[in-house]
DNA sequence: TCCTAAATGAAAATTGTTTTCATCTAGTGA
DNA sequence: TCACTAGATGAAAACAATTTTCATTTAGGA
């Protein structure tokens, strides 16, 4: 893990936010996997060592930690509000396995050439982009070839 | 208009789907721009001409439409769920005005050399992906300049 | 024209998200 | 260390989006 709870506290404060315990859960909770997580399941997981903490809080937590910069949403698969912890510093992208919602970062797919190039032909003033590939990985390959 | 009636109503009935009025008002509906959207925008136009027809009715009809292949699912911009009729037949992306909701597709951007590159790098199955530019139009970047 | 599987619309049910508000607390300053 | 206050919390209500149910209607084949 290379966020430490320092880290954490800085950032927060730096915006005016405090670190309360229930965000310290949250935060703990997506940052013990590297799969992505709907709000909901995010709360599940937060309850089982933390009873009390309600879905609105998690919900409220979601929307500092993005706004921070120390979560990414994805959306491929359907789900549009899916949240994973934020790893390399840099601008990247994921690979999603679509079984088991494991995410794979990936930086070394640079898009500017296209997007200078689309700018150009199109007039658009660019403003983001949203790269996410989708497919299976190599554990949950196996256990679709394993024989019932 | 690329795309006839009798090629719906063949795309319908291959699958055993039916030709209603009501499909053929919302297949109109958005088919007459080339703006994505959301489930209850489309109602809305649809409504104009055709009051009766249900925010369900477009529901279903867009799941069908999706799965015949008629329209694409945009996920840029917070919204999970608009959708745009297709245009290009063949694999393409799309380039999103973030002001006017305006769509451009290009084709011309491969992915498949990264999506192999990234295959053979993580040992991922690939299944999908998906590629997404948001940016403002000429028109929406002149009116943004615009003195109030 | 008749018949039937499929489609429709209204309403209810379900799910996801946001707002409100009374209460509580982290973190600052004395 | 203590008191204070802006910010945070949780429960409940409100709101929004989506799906299901069901009685009725209808497109399209026989």
């Amino acid at each position: 893990m290379q966020i430490s709870e320092g880290d954490i506290r800085a950032a927060l404060r730096k915006r005016g936010y405090k670190l309360t315990p229930q965000r310290r859960a949250v935060i703990k909770a997506i940052a013990g996997t590297h799969e992505h997580m709907t709000p909901s399941e995010l709360h599940e997981k937060v309850r089982r060592d933390n009873p009390g903490i309600g879905l609105v809080t998690v919900y409220r937590t979601m929307e500092i930690l993005t706004e921070i910069g120390l979560i990414c949403e994805l959306h491929s698969g359907g789900n549009c509000r899916s949240y994973l912890l934020r790893r390399p510093a840099e601008h990247h992208h994921h690979l999603i396995c679509s079984d088991c919602g494991q995410v794979v970062d990936f930086t070394d797919c640079d898009l500017s050439d296209i997007e200078r190039r689309l700018s150009r032909d199109t007039g658009f003033e660019m403003e983001s982009h949203l790269l996410e590939f989708l497919g299976h990985c190599p554990a949950c390959q196996k256990v679709s070839q394993r024989p019932l």
